[in-house]
DNA sequence: CTTGCCTCTGACGTCAACGTCAGGTTCTAG
DNA sequence: CTAGAACCTGACGTTGACGTCAGAGGCAAG
C-alpha cells in the first residue's frame, strides 16, 4: 500500500496557500515531498497539517531560518537542552510581542473611547 | 521664543530610531520638520512622543500608509464617521493577531510541556 | 582657520516570502 | 488521440522599511 497522496495544486488549494509557497517552503527545508516517475511532488496526508503549522509561525513572526530549528522540535519530538532554550526564546518572543500589541490596541482604545464620547479634554499624546 | 528644538541626529538618538529611519518617516509624510536658514532640520519637544507613536504602530504591523490615515485620528483628534470605521478596523485588527499569537504560543507551550515532562505519549500533529 | 563631526540630497542595495513569466513536459477528460 | 489543465525548473520582479554610500555643505572647538 503506497498511501494515500496527493499532488501540489490539491495540497495547496486544502493549506490554502499557494502553489509556488509550497515549493518554496521545499526550497527553505521546511516540507519535503515524494516524487513521481516524471517528477511531480506527491504528498501524504500530514502535509496538510504541517503546512497549517509552518504558516501559523510564519503568522507569529518566525522566519524561515527560524522555523527550519523549530520543526524538529515540534514535529519529531527531538529534545535536547538547545531544542528546549530555542522553544523556550521563541515563546518569550511571541509573549513580548503579546503584550506589544495589547499596549498598542489599548491605546487605541483609548482614542477611539474619546471619539465617540469626547466628554473630557484632550489627552496629551 | 522659538522654543527649543534639537536637531536630527538627537531626535533619532532619544526616540530610539536611526537617522534614516526620521527622514523616510518624513518622505512618508509620518513626521514633519522646521527648517534652519541652512536646511537643517529641527524638531520640537512632542516631536519625539510622535515618533514614538509610529513605532509603536509599525511593530502592530501597520504599514505607513496606514499610520498616515490613523495619525490624524490620535493626535488632532479628528473625529469622522470615516475615522472611526477606521480605528475599529485597526482595532480588530490587531485583536486578531494578539488571538493567533495566543494560539501559536500555546501551541509552543503544549511542545514545551512535552519536551520538559515526556509522559505521556507522542501527540499527533 | 582647520579639523572633525553633523547634516543635506540623491540614489542604489537589502532581505524575505513569495508573484509571475517563459518554455517545456505530463496527466486526464472526452 | 488530442485539447487543456496541471506540473516542472529556472529566473527575474515586487514590496516595505529602511541601510549604505557618495559628494557637498554646515557648525562648534581649539
Amino acid at each position: 500500500m503506497v498511501g494515500v497522496t496527493v499532488r501540489i495544486g490539491e495540497l495547496a488549494a486544502e493549506a490554502g496557500v499557494s502553489v509556488r509557497a509550497l515549493r518554496y517552503y521545499e526550497e527553505q527545508g521546511l516540507i519535503t515531498a515524494g516524487r513521481s516517475d516524471s517528477g511531480q511532488r506527491h504528498y501524504r496526508s500530514p502535509a496538510i497539517e504541517r503546512v497549517k503549522l509552518i504558516q501559523m509561525l510564519y503568522e507569529a513572526g518566525l522566519s524561515s531560518k527560524t522555523i527550519v530549528e523549530l520543526l524538529p522540535c515540534v514535529e519529531a519530538q527531538v529534545n535536547t537542552p538547545e531544542s528546549r532554550a530555542r522553544l523556550a526564546a521563541e515563546r518569550a518572543r511571541i509573549d513580548e510581542q503579546i503584550a506589544g500589541l495589547t499596549r498598542t490596541r489599548d491605546r487605541l482604545d483609548a482614542v477611539i473611547e474619546l471619539s465617540e464620547n469626547p466628554a473630557s479634554g484632550c489627552v496629551k499624546i
